[in-house]
DNA sequence: TATGAATGAGCCTTCATTCAT
DNA sequence: CATGAATGAAGGCTCATTCAT
């Protein structure tokens, strides 16, 4: 990201990275053409050079911002330090769906970033996003165990995990079309599964693994 | 995939697409060269063509290969309905850490199936993809059931998919980048950890389940 | 210089190269663009790509053929063993006029090439055309000297490189608007020196040094 | 060149001048961008565009201060009346070895101007570089005719001609790694040639014309 | 007057696909 | 049936030049 981008008003940046964000991950990374982004965003293909040394450039800026978003937007914002685990989960996966509305795109390339041709991408950003999700996760546990409201025997780290797993997995549901299927797949309804009952199904699931 | 193809040697089709795989694997569809993989499978370029009638078709033929190898080379032969669930998973998760050794390439091209910028493609394989692990979870958890092991009330829909969330993200841990660092990030040891190591953490993960 | 590149006919190869050397010579290097070449050899952008690893080594392979044809067209057509010193440089200089006629375009790459923005791709062919050119001129004053010509004691590397000083910005008069102008400049008359005239003039020069 | 830049005071002129030229004199005309030789010459974009026209008018701008220093700096100074011929060259050689210190970039652009490809750029400066490079030559070669140095019946054109080619060629050397290479080429020695060294070359051809 | 962001044509190069041999 | 040369559109990126501030 280059001085000329950040000297822009904060709207028009967030704007051209959300937008391009859009192009990238409706059509993958190396897919999404700089003619095409610029066009969307409607800049000319000379300014977005002037904004970002080149198309990675860009797109790492756009995982930064992504994981600003995720943790500012989302866990900052959806959990509150009175809430019960389940419930803090629970809060947590309806967050996700107000996120998911709000910044589609950003859900899409966090996805996308765990794929294997973009192992080479993974490395700038990864470790950051295990951080902040490591953390709020084992976080979430051990304030849970102080309140007494789960067994202390259990291996917080292992909860954690198993917790942020289930997640995961409901977060790339909501954007994936694989994903989508492998989720609902388990569950036979004779209609589409609701987000209402994905979230009941994450916190029995979360349920199942405390009781 | 033309008729061409089908004349071929089965050990000549098979060579082809784990190696077309490969490269398509290394680099991500979008960014495999035609002509690379015909350089790395040693084939000219009209060759392939006279096999497959373009780029998606052969990377539909591929999935098709992948997902035979999934059920011919994993889940049928690591599991044996001799053994508990516990041990199921167990001899699962190993046979995934074979399976990776012989076949990564495939394990990566599932992972990126999974990503959105796959979705058009997904589309074409998931459904199937999804079936096969729905009934194998729910085969195993219900066989489970019968032999008295779990608790007969627990939901084996909701059981099988938690089971089969940890074992996706254990096997994306084998293959990708950010998986494998979001994976290991909830176990702090000295060292980095082992395939052992991960396989006792699900293992213990799904015990914590049916407990 | 690629494989497909050799394998097409001698005649086609010697087209591809002298219509992108006349591109080249006319614009500048850098300025010449690949579609230009492309649209006057009348081959595809693609084509040309089979042909040549990029523009850099398509410049190459059209100077190494420059120096090929001032070796075989020039230096071993136009002089002979029986000449005099003199006779030999009014015959070579008689060739270079022919050779201009043919090969204007290596000729002007032959001048580009001493130009200090050129310092970087001179390196490539630099050392075996001074070697080339040695050899040649000091050749024909050593032979002069055996015939008893000319004065035993003068130094036959000094004049062999005063004769091709004449020489060469004798050539560079052809073909460069500067040099042209520079070279008549001496030389007042009231028409536009001839080439005969200039032959006479470097003729006399050499004269003038032998004397 | 516009007025604006004509009532910047002289030595800044000369800065960016200097500075322009050395970028062009890197790179080459057209290789070399209007955002480096701004960076380099630390103005703005903008602030070229009110100095000059265009990037031609400033490449003309250059040509003419090269042209206002070899004149100044060089003819002028180096050379004296009192002196022989052969101390005169001797003077000028030395003297373009100090002009290529302080100046090396107009030595360079001199070199190129040469090339074919700039030839619609020379037409606008050749003719008054032919100018002074005649006159002064044939008026060095007249002087010493009066003063009774040199046979009165040499050709003086002749002679004035030779020694420009001489000169010219040492300069070339100096700065052009071709001319460099082909200039020592000629004179075989276990090191590589010093200035002296060829200062000594072109003295003794001078004289091997005049003797 | 000075700035530097914006433009968009044009650069070199790559690619999936076709087709004559 | 196999080959691999040919295509030409499209890719990422740069550039001389303009113009609002």
């Amino acid at each position: 990201m280059l001085d000329t981008f950040k000297k822009l008003p904060k709207s028009r940046q967030e704007a051209i990275l959300d937008t391009a964000a859009e192009v990238i991950a409706a059509n993958g990374y190396h897919n999404a053409s700089i003619a095409d982004i610029c066009q969307q965003v409607d800049i000319s293909n000379g300014a977005l050079y002037k904004y970002f040394k080149n198309k990675e450039s860009l797109f790492r800026a756009i995982l930064d911002h992504g994981l600003y978003l995720m943790v500012n937007e989302l866990y900052k914002k959806y959990v509150s330090p009175a809430d019960t685990l389940v419930d803090s989960v629970r809060n947590l996966l309806t967050g996700l769906i107000q996120f998911t509305r709000g910044y589609r795109q950003y859900v899409c390339l966090y996805v996308d970033i765990g794929s294997c041709s973009m192992n080479s991408y993974a490395t700038y950003i990864s470790e950051r996003i295990k951080r902040e999700g490591r953390d709020f996760f084992i976080g979430l546990v051990e304030q849970s165990k102080r309140k007494g409201e789960i067994d202390p025997n259990i291996d917080s780290d292992l909860l954690a995990h198993g917790i942020d797993s289930l997640i995961t997995l409901f977060a790339y549901s909501l954007v994936s079309e694989h994903h989508g299927r492998r989720f609902a797949g388990f569950f036979k309804t004779d209609r589409d599964l609701t987000d209402a009952d994905k979230i009941d199904i994450v916190v029995r699931s979360v349920q199942m693994m405390v009781r």
